[in-house]
RNA sequence: GGAGAGUUGGCAGAGUGGUAAUGCACCGGACUCGAAAUCCGGCGAACCGCCUUAUAAGCGGCGCGCAGGUUCAAAUCCUGUACUCUCCUCCA
């Protein structure tokens, strides 16, 4: 959530700001008008308890029995009438305000540039150079239906289409892949291993922004109202939830490897066959809960632990600053890790690495205390290191032979107990 | 799935209708060369509103897991619900 001091105080700067990310400036208008008569209100409200409650300590102190006490309660009675309506109106302003209110998008880094989608993202970096064939390089589930390792068909019959099923090299790949992961994190990156819950509840959805906005997206249990996780970003940053962190313990970074769900409702027609776009799909996850002042180059430094993963599988890339427009919900500035597929001739995104400054952080009540004891909101990032999915559909298309055969990455081989060619 | 117990401030822990004890911790002061001990005082998270340029202070609201209800008045009574623990049942 927006801090609603910003919005009270700066309300012009809040609706330009959110009118690059889409939002009808006419909604921060309604949001600061309630608020000014929610406020009234409860003024209001506040003043005519606080009358109340001094005439029930009255009541106390003299004998409610007696007449005096008899006439106070009678006051007290009517007065409890007026305050009922009155607080009934300022409760049906503050929920409209809330409505509005959890609804809006984070407001965009200065630094980010401004337009209404991808085509505004700019590029900041490039690695690697792109591999050459003397053969007409094959897509990844090619490679991984005539190599036997990767089966859509039977996926399909038994689940349906955006599923997968990986088999032997395959399963182990993909295995290869997260274990080296975990590892790098881990071992030289200084995160904190994690095996988190793959269901959560509605609390912890809300906290981390994917409800109530966008309930559409995930798989969420119709007995128990418990809800699938899209990415591990949502176990992870809730772990705090509610709690307050000493200063001394910032930052602390945690990593996890969990199944991710999605619906994938609105994507239909894209990214039909492979691994780009499942409902189901393993992702290995970084999360990191810092110092406001210390954020955006946590941000740097996440972004750069994602992109090591990528050369050390000596996989081509580039990273790009996400515009306005296409800057998630949470999201103050995102720079998304784009891997080259040599079948289509693109960068497909692999990695995305957000900083949510506090906004997370208010809406799932995270806070830690300073040194002099006062107390703020901390902030959180998140990236992914890497959609593993992906990252095996990068290797097979990169390392792809005139055979069919695949190579294995030096740095992957030894979590393949020394193969080097995937045949 | 069945039965029971519990949830109070940073921690421990009292409070069964009259407006949240007490201890430890913490903060300030006294004593002391200094510290410990002792004594005195303060402080009970967080949140919201008013006041303020802003912060603090001050005033007020809220506040005993959460949400409702009864009542002039609810930690206390009633209903629902979440979580934790114990026992039974079942189970990887």
């Amino acid at each position: 959530m927006i801090n609603p001091k910003t919005i009270r105080k700066q309300p012009d700067m809040v609706k330009a700001k959110l009118e690059t990310r889409g939002v009808d400036p006419s909604e921060v208008d309604e949001y600061v008008t309630l608020d000014q008569q929610n406020r009234d209100t409860l003024t209001k409200v506040e003043n005519l308890k606080k009358e109340k409650n001094q005439l029930t300590k009255k009541i106390n102190a003299a004998d409610p029995k007696s007449e005096e006490g008899q006439a106070l309660i009678k006051q007290v009675k009517e007065m409890n009438a007026n305050i009922d309506s009155m607080a009934a109106s300022q409760k049906e302003t503050a929920d409209r305000l809330h409505y509005i209110a959890v609804r809006l998008p984070n407001l965009p880094a200065d630094d980010i540039p401004v337009g209404p989608d991808e085509d505004s993202n700019v590029e900041v970096r490039k690695w690697g150079d792109l591999p050459e064939y003397d053969f007409k390089p094959k897509a990844h589930w090619e490679i991984g239906e005539n190599s036997d390792i990767l089966d859509f068909d039977r996926a399909a019959k038994v689940s349906g289409a955006r599923f997968v099923y990986y088999k032997n090299a395959g399963a182990k790949l993909e295995r290869a892949v997260y274990n080296f992961m975990l590892d790098l994190h881990t071992e030289e990156q200084g995160y904190q291993e994690i095996i988190p819950p793959y269901l959560v509840n509605s609390k912890t959805m809300f906290g981390t922004g994917q409800f109530p906005k966008f309930k559409e997206d995930v798989y969420t249990v119709e007995s128990t109202g418990v809800t699938l996780i899209p990415t591990a970003e949502v176990p992870l940053t809730n772990y705090y939830s509610n709690e307050i962190l000493d200063e001394a313990d910032l930052p602390i970074y945690f990593t996890a490897l969990t199944p991710c769900f999605r619906s994938e409702a609105g994507s239909a027609g894209r990214d039909t066959r492979g691994l780009i776009r499942m409902h189901q799909f393993n992702k290995v996850e970084m999360v990191k809960y810092s110092k406001p002042e210390d954020s955006y180059k946590e941000l740097e430094k996440l972004t750069r632990n994602a992109t090591d993963i990528l050369e050390r599988l000596e996989l081509p890339y580039h990273v790009i600053t996400l515009s306005t427009g296409d800057t998630g919900f949470s999201s103050a500035k995102t720079y998304d890790v784009e891997v080259w597929m040599p079948e289509q001739k693109v960068y497909r995104e692999i990695s995305s690495c957000s900083n949510c400054l506090d906004f997370q952080a208010r809406r799932a009540m995270i806070r830690y205390r300073k040194e002099d004891g006062s107390v703020d909101y901390v902030h959180t990032l998140n990236g992914s290191g890497l959609a593993v999915g992906r990252t095996v559909a990068a290797i097979l298309e990169n390392n792809q032979q005139a055979d069919g055969s695949v190579r294995v990455p030096k740095a992957l081989q030894p979590y393949l107990r020394g193969v080097e060619v995937i045949k």
